[in-house]
DNA sequence: AGAGAATATGAGGCACCCCTCCGGTTGATA
DNA sequence: TATCAACCGGAGGGGTGCCTCATATTCTCT
């Protein structure tokens, strides 16, 4: 598994001379390389097509990224902060419910627009990896959401912060459905779904929430064999 | 593809003696094998592997079912038989609310308890594939059950037989995310859903329905690499 | 029991992807 | 411009899975 293998986001307090010219442009390249491959095939494109993407050896490929979750990582740290951007500026949002819908918008948009974010959402990284700081805060963040619009009285009472996992998962396959056929139709489905988060339309539900060491367990069986899942 | 090849599938007079004993023996021990493959794994389970569980050699796999499309056919035609027994009787019940959440709650009990069903169940099989009857007999069926509650009052009327695809697909990988953590978890999330389809008070959605042409494009295009997908 | 058709076997060719390693190349520095 | 560490290329070994085909086996029928 590749988490074992040395990586470039492990303990790394890297006095970290400047990259020689040569390599700075070839790790720029695959960066892009690496954003295209991961958003039209996910997580799990092959990392030989990124390196012939970014036309360079595959063997400088793994100089740059010595594991795959290395190279996921550099890829959509940046798509990671916009999810959590939309978090933090949800919680000050006066209307709770109005955050509510403008967080699980952004966020679906982001999977909507990039199989590998659509992924990354569905999954937990691991421990080690630099990026599991943010999905930490944004799980913070989603339970001040949740509560906030239930004390506003918008949101069900019996929702969890756990249950948001499920717009994410949900979302998933619908947009990787329809995203090439009809690329707005997953606002239909979260609206359905949203719709079925309100107050005024509960009735009982029939299984209870997830725990939130269930909620970490699932993401964490996800893409169990091929990619960064731990 | 492998759908090119000669498939068992094809038009097809064959006066078919009966097949010797042996030959039986391991036509059935593939099926069975398939089975729990598919389950455990989804449609694109190693064949290899089938036959190894079948205590057969690969050879003999390909020689009773020349394509995978075969095999998955053989496999599911009974849980496929269920899904529309369902829905069959979805349209005889009374209360035509009640129906809808029979023909679904028992969709997704089959897409969670086998996530080669669940695969199934999200994509359309190509026209040639026998099963595609069966598939189609389903979708006219989610018609006439999308009619009935509508006219009764309780399925709110901005909802189309196509959106039940969303059911489908936003199951699918809920199931698959928490089938072994919390196997009914599912429930919750398809109850939520349901209350998204209620009639009263639903709120406006922001994207039109698919429409068939597009619900039969997006179906087929799911799955698209490995498998049956045409 | 013997013959012949039906069936089973599994090695092997192909394609894909992983990751490593070392000889050759290039950019920074003096 | 000479030096050398840093960097790059890409062949190649390992693994998996697909599917075919020549050969060996087994059933069935007489």
């Amino acid at each position: 598994m590749a988490i074992d293998r040395p990586s470039a986001s492990a303990g790394n307090p890297a006095p970290a001379r400047p990259l020689r010219r040569d390599a700075q442009r070839n790790r720029e390249a695959l960066l892009t390389a690496a954003r295209s491959c991961f958003a039209e095939q996910g997580m799990e494109a092959p990392l030989e097509q990124v390196a012939k993407r970014a036309g360079v050896a595959i063997g400088t490929l793994y100089r740059h990224f010595p594991t795959r979750l290395d190279l996921v990582q550099a890829t959509f740290a940046k798509k990671l902060a916009l999810w959590r951007e939309a978090a933090e500026k949800a919680v000050t949002m006066d209307d709770a419910w109005a955050g509510l819908c403008h967080f699980l918008e952004t966020m679906c948009e982001l999977q909507s627009q990039d199989r590998g974010f659509n992924d990354l959402a569905s999954m937990r990284l691991p421990e080690s990896a630099c990026l599991a700081g943010a999905q930490t805060r944004i799980r913070e963040l989603g339970v001040h959401i949740v509560a906030r619009a239930q004390e506003q009285g918008s949101l069900r009472p019996d929702l969890t912060p756990e249950d948001l996992a499920f717009v994410i998962w949900s979302h998933s396959r619908v947009t990787e459905a329809t995203h090439a056929i009809a690329p707005d139709a997953w606002r239909r489905h979260l609206y359905l779904l949203l719709d079925g988060f309100r107050t005024d339309r509960a009735h009982p539900l029939p299984a209870p929430p997830l725990t939130e060491e269930q909620l970490y367990r699932a993401m964490t069986s996800l893409g169990g064999n091929g990619a960064c899942g731990a």
